[in-house]
DNA sequence: ACCTGAACACCGTTCAAGT
DNA sequence: ACCTGAACACCGTTCAAGT
């Protein structure tokens, strides 16, 4: 392997944004410095500036591509379902991915994204989640029983997944205390009651 | 003022709290550090070791009073309703509580307690959190209309006071997008729905 | 028992200098 | 244009030393 080499014909933007990746897998967000970044990559501590305004300014890139593969998880839960098991499906995956993800996700969503003022417009909207675009649509498509269909119907549905999705990462919700035997257990039979199939 | 006389007296472990508690206010979560809450406190970085283990035992000691002025605000909110809007009361408490302290809620719900060994004992019991007593008791006495009065019912009810205060605080839900004149409105609304009163 | 000062290994960021 | 090395001002934590 020739990293040095590699990195100079331009994918050492790529290079960090896959070994910050890497660490928050490993490590948590907790480890994630810029200085760890750059050495993960094999670059001195400075290098990263030539790609990224600053630390946030690479975190943004980590973010972004966390959408696309939060919102596939997502999809992939959904898949093959209709109306409120759809709807079900991704909120499963919305869970699904936090849990996987469980780093990953804190950065996603940690910080108020209006304290950067490029996550705006990096993120292309003010609300960014892929994720929050696939339900609301779902939502759209299927009207879940429980509410009705309109704007404070798809922020509380937003809510109960987001919620759930936390609390189970911090371990506020544990689902064993809540009489369920596993936590897979405790998300498919909250997100049945959620669209009103249990 | 002879704070080095009085510290000396024994009360600098709160004053070493009351610092933090005054950063998270003016500055926020990031800018609290413990060299910091130390200089505020008027003492050398190393004192606070003589009171707490390290940074993260003071930062349990902060959390710990945030749950107190938690449940308080959503008491204060509840007070004077029954049934449905005394649940829906509890719950615009514990949004107003995110948006009133930013970074107290931020820093109250970051991280995973499992992670600190003393998180548990020091807070407790593993669902440490005073304002989920609050809900859940609620929830006991006025089950609310909306789901059956199970465990996973009142998982989903902390979901979403929890997901809503999340996202409204992280500014995911706009509520100016949703066609809200202001975040009172959305919240008193949301809250209503929630609990099948409107 | 409580606190200080100096030290160590980190961190984000800048900047002159190299290629 | 991209990267390095050294520097600056921070950080958490430890530890001998002071009271």
């Amino acid at each position: 392997m020739v990293p040095k080499q590699t990195y100079h014909h331009g994918n050492l933007h790529e290079a960090l944004v896959d070994a910050a990746v890497g660490i928050l897998e490993t490590e948590g967000l907790a480890k994630l410095s810029l200085r760890r970044i750059a050495r993960e990559a094999g670059v001195s501590q400075a290098a990263p500036y030539s790609h990224f305004k600053d630390k946030s300014d690479l975190l943004l890139a980590v973010q972004a591509q966390g959408y696309v593969v939060f919102a596939d998880r997502m999809r992939q839960e959904a898949a093959e379902s209709e109306g409120a098991a759809y709807i079900a499906g991704l909120g499963r995956g919305y869970i699904y991915f936090a849990l996987e993800n469980p780093a990953l996700f804190e950065l996603m969503f940690s910080g108020n994204p209006q304290d950067n003022p490029d996550a705006t417009t990096q993120l292309k909207d003010p609300i960014f989640s892929e994720g929050y675009r696939l339900l609301d649509e779902g939502l759209s498509q299927y009207p879940i029983p429980i509410f009705a269909d309109d704007g404070s119907s798809r922020a509380l549905s937003w809510g109960v997944v987001h919620g759930l999705a936390s609390l189970l990462l911090g371990q506020r919700i544990i689902p064993e205390l809540f009489g369920y035997e596993t936590v897979d257990e405790f998300i498919h039979q909250s997100m049945e009651k959620f669209v009103g199939l249990a």
